[in-house]
DNA sequence: CCAATTGTTCAATAACTTTTGAACTAAGGA
DNA sequence: TCCTTAGTTCAAAAGTTATTGAACAATTGG
């Protein structure tokens, strides 16, 4: 079972940036940066946005070519496809993050402590 | 006579992305981009869309903090915000602009691409 | 098997964006 | 002054995107 992704040559200028011109994206992507290797499941963005409209992020998301989703029992193991990114529009993918990391105005994923198991 | 522009400080991120998301636009800033230094008109856009959604069009490029227009006489002299954007966001609008001038996608300003046969 | 966990889909609605045409303002030239 | 050129504004229509809740499917653990 493996969800659709578009082809690194597939890839949009346009909809990249229409797709990242929205502040509960641009979080995700900023947190998938920051989190670069270690893949994360859905669940971890809960609290940008309800379940389902978090499901339609991140589609958005996947489906202009910006994350990667793997399926992995029931959880899906979402990745920033940054590499391919790069490739497609030279350093766009790391300006976009630089300017992320700097803007306050952005929602936080998981507050400003580290989430602790108990 | 001027029109409002947000200072370098007030662009905001997911607002330029947002603004730079629609291929219109994008060909705009494109062409702005080839034709550094010269000011230009409204009309030069029109083969992109009509009078009044140009007008729609520039309004969001100049409320987003990616162009600057100057009155003179009746008209508005556009200009990219090249230097305020990569003070701004280093990298952000030379990268959108590489990307966008390997477009093929994008509509044409003034029949650039439209190369007619003998 | 049963229940919990993870995430999707669907339909409805709300909210926003784009496009249009007609009417308009403001400057400049004959 | 009258006409043209350049561009705006307004309101409506059309189109698109975002958000919600309920129902659904698939996997895993007890």
């Amino acid at each position: 079972m493996t969800l659709p992704h578009p082809n690194t040559d597939q890839i949009s200028l346009p909809i990249v940036l229409g797709v990242l011109g929205d502040p509960t994206r641009l979080a995700i992507v900023r947190y998938l940066a920051s989190k670069e290797g270690v893949p994360l499941n859905c669940s971890q963005f809960l609290d940008l946005a309800s379940k389902t409209n978090l499901s339609y992020h991140l589609a958005k998301l996947r489906e202009a070519g910006v994350t990667r989703a793997e399926v992995v029992g029931t959880n899906r193991m979402i990745t920033l496809r940054r590499a391919d990114l790069d490739a497609r529009f030279p350093g766009l993918i790391d300006s976009v993050i630089a300017a992320a990391v700097d803007d306050p105005a952005l929602p936080a994923v998981g507050g400003h402590d580290l989430e602790m198991p108990a």
